[in-house]
DNA sequence: AAAGCACCCTGTACGC
DNA sequence: TGCGTACAGGGTGCTT
């Protein structure tokens, strides 16, 4: 499932490959992928709105992709769980699911594809007020644990929830709050508004080098999901993690082996001996 | 405020 | 082999 680090990999694609192009033509087949924009009149706007348009900068806030046009218009773009975005040549047989093409001049096509659409495209204004509900990007936006800190002052829900919020902080999701957590040895049942100073500053500078590290990999490609960069290539960082789909094998710092448990209708897993302090009684802590 | 769930959706894995 | 079911979970929205 594209993250922070996912999305990033693509948004650099897009500027190696696309950024200071024209877009030629636009068609939008897919529906529920331009859904925000109210179905067949979506597509005909954003046809309307991003065609002929050249593309200024491409842009990623949480797990967002901004493409600023030069008349100030903004295409965003979310992969949701299944999306991709794939650079391919004109001509190219289209893949099943493909919602959304954006032909840009030169005779290079970026695609849209998403089996579960889930995902999601639309055109906005400058200030794209669809995505003023975010917190601050979790990379860009977070610069130190003092800031980290003001995010999670006077919460009581756990930290993991609070990781996941995309309000509270943006770009984190299910395998980068794991790592993150494991990382900062912290249990995912902590509570988020009491975290130390230490236990802040630790789990600012996991959250830093967590989606670090999985952009230099080019993101994370678990067996069970699709992403793929713009050129179709996998990440790597799905080797390198420490308890993310990784129940009952031992823990890299201690050997214990990691547990999982459903929360929040999601998957945690933590190393139950390097990362204490859960809540008594609260969700993870039962099983 | 926070938890928990249903919902959207399809590909894949697995049990019978 | 093949069918039904669980699961994967990002985001939204509802109820408790």
């Amino acid at each position: 499932m594209p993250e922070l680090p996912e999305v990033e990999t693509v948004r650099r694609g897009l500027d190696a490959e696309l950024v200071g192009r024209t877009i030629e033509a636009v068609t939008a087949t897919g529906l529920r992928t331009v859904r925000r924009l109210g179905g067949a009149a979506g597509a005909g706007l954003l046809v309307r709105r991003a065609t002929g348009r050249r593309l200024l900068h491409a842009e990623r806030h949480g797990k967002f992709l901004l493409l600023r046009l030069d008349t100030g218009d903004v295409v965003v773009i979310h992969l949701g769980m299944s999306g991709q975005l794939r650079a391919v040549p004109a001509g190219t047989p289209a893949a099943p699911h493909t919602h959304v093409v954006l032909a840009f001049e030169g005779g290079t096509e970026l695609r849209f594809v998403d089996p579960r659409t889930f995902g999601e495209v639309f055109v906005t204004g400058p200030d794209v007020p669809e995505l003023a509900h975010l917190g601050p990007d979790a990379l860009a936006g977070v610069p130190d644990a003092a800031a980290l800190g003001r995010l999670l002052a006077g919460r009581r829900r756990r930290i993991k929830p609070a990781l996941l919020d995309q309000q509270v902080i943006a770009g984190i999701g299910n395998i980068y709050a794991d790592e993150s957590l494991w990382a900062a040895r912290l249990h995912p049942d902590r509570a988020a508004g009491e975290l130390s100073r230490p236990a802040l500053r630790r789990l600012h500078a996991a959250i830093h080098a967590t989606l670090l590290a999985g952009i230099a990999h080019r993101g994370s490609s678990l067996a069970d999901e699709q992403y793929r960069d713009l050129w179709g290539g996998l990440g790597g960082y799905q080797h390198h993690h420490e308890v993310h789909a990784r129940e009952g094998k031992p823990c890299s710092r201690c050997g214990t082996p990691i547990r999982r448990a459903r929360d929040l209708g999601r998957s945690t897993y933590w190393c139950p001996r390097c990362q204490r302090g859960g809540i008594p009684g609260a969700v993870t802590g039962l099983r």
